[in-house]
DNA sequence: TATTGTTATACTCTATAACTATA
DNA sequence: TATAGTTATAGAGTATAACAATA
């Protein structure tokens, strides 16, 4: 239960707001051979994660998994996972939707999902009704467990918005989430020429 | 080259803007057995992703994933993921430490670091240096050849920074940053009793 | 021919146990 | 006995191709 990717910290006391030394680089680097780290140079103390720190995408990445593994700490005795809960909350408010709908508006891959509503169905959660207009597709439902469940994982989540709302101050909260749905809105990668071409 | 989590989503128009209709909610579930989908009660326009579009967890998550999405885009000139450009970025400022120093660092298991320098080193960018004081330990250097990508790497990634600023107006990218970090130290999870417990 | 749900499969990332060689 | 690096392996999460049933 601890995903990572980009780059974890854990142990490290993380210099946030120390100043990132970055007096005492090597223009050049040590013989490639052999080296004696007893002497004074490399060996030292705490690793120095300098630019890093300050990377947005880096930060962003340690954030996320932070408040992940927070969310699934809480979420244990719901026994339901982010992705899980997300599913829940969108068929919950969209009751009767194609599953490849719900998968989609999610982005989770059709073939994917399967195996996702397979569990929710085998736990009571939720059921696939074979529509009577088009019997290929399936209109998805929560069952009263399910419903009963999402309202308990949303008061559970509840807490942690408090939480997180708390640690971020006044307006603190509602001021990230808006900063970073313009990091998803429109997308950075399309129609974003670099500064000079 | 597109890595999801929690739920993505890719088409939807997301309205991030627009006032979420928590309106129709049908306080009682249709019958679990067949849906006719084609009256209008369901099956109507786009999902509604409801309370998900405010969660923190959700949009951070989002956001990461869109970042890291640029991040790749940009890199990929260089062939760098985002965990090798960390790895880059540590080894450089922290020549000579120990490989499992660098790894705890960023929070990688030291087995999973093995197969990431296998391929800094095949590729010639970083190398692996005996230690003559503890011969157990491996010291990490960069190559020049690894100085050099390191270089054309941060630069790359200042644009991508710039970006983001830009994005973000005046401030915000200081202010997101700061923000993220808050997350992140100290953890949510410990000595964080919930409100009432 | 296109779409829906599905199966099979593969690749990446992450985690743990256990080995080896040193200390 | 403990540590550094390694191997092997297992589990998630995510991606694509292809099939059967239906439109």
């Amino acid at each position: 239960m601890d995903e990572r990717g980009v780059a974890e910290d854990r142990s490290a006391p993380s210099p946030a707001n120390a100043t990132p030394r970055r007096g005492r680089r090597p223009a050049r680097a040590p013989q490639p051979d052999e080296i004696d780290e007893g002497g004074e140079g490399a060996g030292a103390g705490e690793i120095d994660l300098a630019e890093l720190t300050g990377v947005v995408g880096y930060v962003l990445r340690r954030a996320q998994l932070a408040i992940f593994e927070d969310f699934i700490a809480r979420f244990a005795a719901l026994d339901l996972k982010p992705a899980q809960y997300s599913v829940l909350l969108v068929i919950g408010r969209n009751p009767g939707r194609k599953q490849s709908e719900i998968a989609a508006s999610l982005g989770i891959q059709r073939p994917n999902f399967v195996a996702m509503l397979d569990e929710l169905e085998r736990r009571g959660l939720a059921e696939r009704v074979r529509s009577v207009t088009d019997r290929r597709s399936h209109a998805i439902v929560l069952t009263d467990d399910g419903r009963a469940l999402l309202a308990r994982a949303a008061a559970v989540q509840a807490e942690q918005e408090a939480i997180i709302a708390e640690r971020l101050g006044p307006g603190g909260r509602e001021a990230l989430v808006e900063q970073l749905r313009r990091l998803v809105t429109p997308p950075l990668s399309a129609g974003n020429p670099p500064p000079e071409g």
